[in-house]
DNA sequence: AGAATAAATGCAAACGTTTGCATTGTGGTT
DNA sequence: AACCACAATGCAAACGTTTGCATTTATTCT
């Protein structure tokens, strides 16, 4: 049972030298004899000595922490995407303090709070879906606290950026659907006052454009990005229309809502009509027919975007001045059996 | 843009009083007069100020951080005792570091480190499949440091501990596909030396039993659990065996695999073979047939994990001494398609 | 050998709070 | 008018590091 953490003044006094030369040591500073080194490390092993990183970081300034903001944690891309950031933060030495918004703006500002407070060395973010204003994150800018967004971005913040082409991503997908010889294709999204959703939305455009179908003749649904919110959708819209020839649902799971719909009303996919998803949740391979969508890359986008977020800590430090840098990751289409047309 | 952060010593030379009449004003101390908070309060937006959690935590001695360690933080379960977890601690004014252990031993021990090193309130721990030996745990209890075990526990340790019942979930699980009439379940798990899996094939084996069915008589396949690794097991065992009446997968990942090699070789489930799962992924009522299986209730596990620590973590303040409490959630067993016999 | 240089360590302040104890101020009681 | 009690605030130390500068010790050069 230990008492007291043993701290490095007790590592100093048992060696009969001072809490400076044992900090030295501990960090490997060249101006420390070999021997020295040597010696403090054993008695630290030997009084169990736990290095504390609260007083180091109240010292030094700055924290070894990293602080991340996310919508949801249990969704796959985010988890995945958080999956990517330890990747490249643990090893540089910084942890992570995960903090989820709930798609709330309130939450999200609660949550940069607490961030503040903890004083971590720069935050990451993708905001929530609710969030128009920017100012709470304007004030972390004027606090000087490197700050790096994803996924969901905004271009009205000055700062260091790491998105996917959605654009990209719709426009191979819608590409691929009327390559199938579709004349229509059913739009399902969340909203587009969301960037993410506007591009998506922006890709299927320019393609059905270049095919010489006009966008606005085609039947669009923006709702909560949820299977019941398409599932609802899809069992009304068949009650008092024809058969869509293909739907593209922004989200998988949006298309797995329209898939259930189409079945319980018998429809065969992908014989009589096509659909497709976007992100490659796991299930999207694991249902049948499995679903044709579009792969994000989730985790290289954490791996970039913690890259991005070490240099803007790295650039402060230095105290240089620093060109913000906008990362595009291009997503990939996943062909599978839901828009195969026999 | 701020050059410097404003600190409560701001404060207080503002308004001519001392930083300790700011700290108590700000913390809603009983002995400072309503009129003197609220003007601390006012300057302190006027000012900007942010409080320091770090310098607060040094002074303290505890921080206001809780430090969760899971195997992998993108497997649904995990993610939603995760969200369980946040939803119990923040409200409590703490704030979570997460690290993943990725099943390994040896990062489950540099996780503890650097959560040790940050001065965690307390430790939230599920073990990697690989923990046997428990010698970096005890150390944290040496450090009396709160450690709460959920999910994968052991019973070496004194701790508190939240785990499921999977005995209980397994049982119920059999039993239903005994009650379908068939008189052989191939068992398809994990290893057994963790506790999960040892329980989960208890519950199976108990169930035969009653039934009066020798359980040493059933296929057994013990492996990594993933998809791939059922995958190959099945085809492999299809080749050179008949069909089986039913399999039991201790994993719905591995009874997606099960599932996938058996309509690869044209077998219709439930008709010609009964399939169930365990722990009810998203993917379990998306596929085709829908996955029987058992649900876990990963949210209220995270609620009742979070609960027990920030019972620890008081009783240690009031230094009184305390029975660790260990809390069994009872599993639901989700009856679908891939057990219903026509 | 003495001076000059380099190498290793010590000194003390600082980071921003919190908190036990001391002090001041205010009003009430005798 | 002296005293007491209580409310409100101030004082100063402490939490465990880090770090610029000063100091000591060892080494090299003339």
């Amino acid at each position: 049972m230990i008492r007291k953490q043993t701290t490095i003044q007790d590592i100093a006094q048992h060696l009969n030298i001072t809490a400076s030369t044992v900090s030295r040591a501990l960090n490997d500073h060249p101006k420390i004899k070999k021997s020295t080194k040597e010696l403090v490390q054993q008695t630290a092993k030997k009084l169990n000595y736990q290095p504390n990183s609260i007083a180091a970081s109240l010292r030094k300034g700055r924290a070894t922490t990293v602080g991340m903001i996310v919508p949801r944690i249990n969704r796959h891309f985010f988890s995945n995407v958080i999956t990517g950031v330890e990747s490249v933060l643990n090893p540089a030495g910084f942890n992570l303090i995960i903090c989820q918004s709930e798609e709330s703006i309130e939450k999200e500002k609660e949550n940069l709070k607490t961030l503040i407070a903890n004083r971590v060395g720069g935050i990451l973010i993708s905001i929530s879906i609710e969030t128009k204003n920017l100012k709470h994150l304007e004030k972390v800018i004027a606090h000087q606290i490197p700050l790096v967004m994803f996924d969901r971005i905004s271009d009205k913040l000055d700062v260091s950026k790491v998105e996917n082409d959605d654009v990209s991503g719709s426009y191979d997908l819608t590409k691929h659907i009327l390559e199938k010889g579709v004349k229509e294709i059913v739009w399902v999204g969340g909203p587009r006052s969301s960037s993410i959703y506007k591009n998506r939305y922006n890709g299927y455009k320019k393609a059905l454009n270049e095919a010489g179908i006009d966008h606005e003749k085609q039947v669009c649904f923006e709702g909560p990005i949820t299977l019941d919110s398409a599932l609802d959708f899809i069992r009304l819209y068949l009650k008092k229309n024809k058969l869509p020839e293909a739907i593209f649902a922004a989200s998988d799971y949006m298309a797995m809502g329209i898939i259930q719909g189409l079945q319980e009303a018998g429809h065969k996919i992908p014989d009589d009509i096509l659909v497709a998803g976007y992100s490659n949740e796991p299930f999207a391979e694991l249902i049948s027919p499995k679903l044709t969508t579009v792969d994000q890359f989730s985790e290289e986008m954490g791996r970039a975007t913690a890259q991005l977020l070490l240099d803007e800590m790295e650039t402060k430090n230095a105290n240089t001045t620093h060109n913000h840098i906008k990362t595009t990751l291009k997503p990939k289409l996943i062909i599978r059996e839901s828009t195969q047309k026999k």
